[in-house]
DNA sequence: ATCTAGTTTAGAATAATTCTAACCTGTTGA
DNA sequence: TCAACAGGTTAGAATTATTCTAAACTAGAT
């Protein structure tokens, strides 16, 4: 599908850096990437948009939805006291984190681990919000 | 029980500031923090501890599992062309990240979602290396 | 008391991201 | 068609979390 429309419908101008993105990241195929590693991207392709307009672009797309963001909780490393494994509750009104101990999640369906792989833990986020 | 045993059974001289650390942080309640927050409930208590050796310390009690870390991946943005609801498994070994749908995971037991608040999106992180 | 390996510290360095403010460009409607 | 302007791009500075450096300090062993 084209990327001029794509760019329309969600309202943001087309413009020749938008577009260029666009077209690398917005291609059907789900990926996984940074800002640098986009850049590098558009570098070997022969062209060049700055970091900062790397970042404007990528944060409108994921403000229109076009792209989503990996949770992380913030930016600053949080510790935790507890030790043993376990999951935590999100409160995305104030970032707090809660325990939830892992007998209260238990699993009915679970994804085979990729061959030549072992399973080194599970951890299950659920966001909530007042 | 007593912070110097603790201490010493992991191996770390109990200096003044590790003493002072593993008081506030190790005594038996679950918590979540920042090195900035536990470096100000110091000062609360009237002493000082250099923001280095907060993070040395705490590090060091993320070593020996005193503490753990809460899970980033890494330090920079990921961002994400799938935006609809999904799961993820992390390679360890590379830090890459590969979908998992959201049909290939269903519960058999959940936790309650605390009073007064909703559930605003589950996130399921299955830690995988060779 | 002495020695030494490990620890603390202030401040510099690093690195991801955002901000600033000047310049540029897509779109619109006369 | 094209001037006007809202919105976009950019280099470089600013911000901020964390680590590094290297000098001073100290816990524990002898
Ligand atoms: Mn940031
Ligand atoms: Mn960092
Ligand atoms: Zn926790
Ligand atoms: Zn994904």
């Amino acid at each position: 599908m084209d990327v001029l429309k794509k760019l329309r419908d969600v309202k943001l101008r087309p413009t020749k850096q938008r577009i260029l993105l666009a077209n690398l990241i917005l291609d059907g195929k789900n990926k996984h990437f940074t800002a640098e590693t986009i850049q590098k991207e558009v570098s070997t392709k022969g062209h060049n948009i700055s970091l900062a307009t790397i970042y404007n672009c990528l944060n409108k797309f994921v403000n229109v939805g076009l792209l989503k963001q990996i949770d992380q909780q913030g930016e600053v490393t949080i510790f935790d006291t507890n030790v043993s494994h376990h999951h935590h509750f999100l409160n995305q009104n104030t970032g707090e984190l809660t325990d939830i101990e892992p007998n209260e999640i238990t699993f009915s369906k679970f994804p085979k681990i990729p061959r030549g792989f072992q399973n080194d833990g599970v951890e299950v986020l659920i966001k909530i919000r007042d």
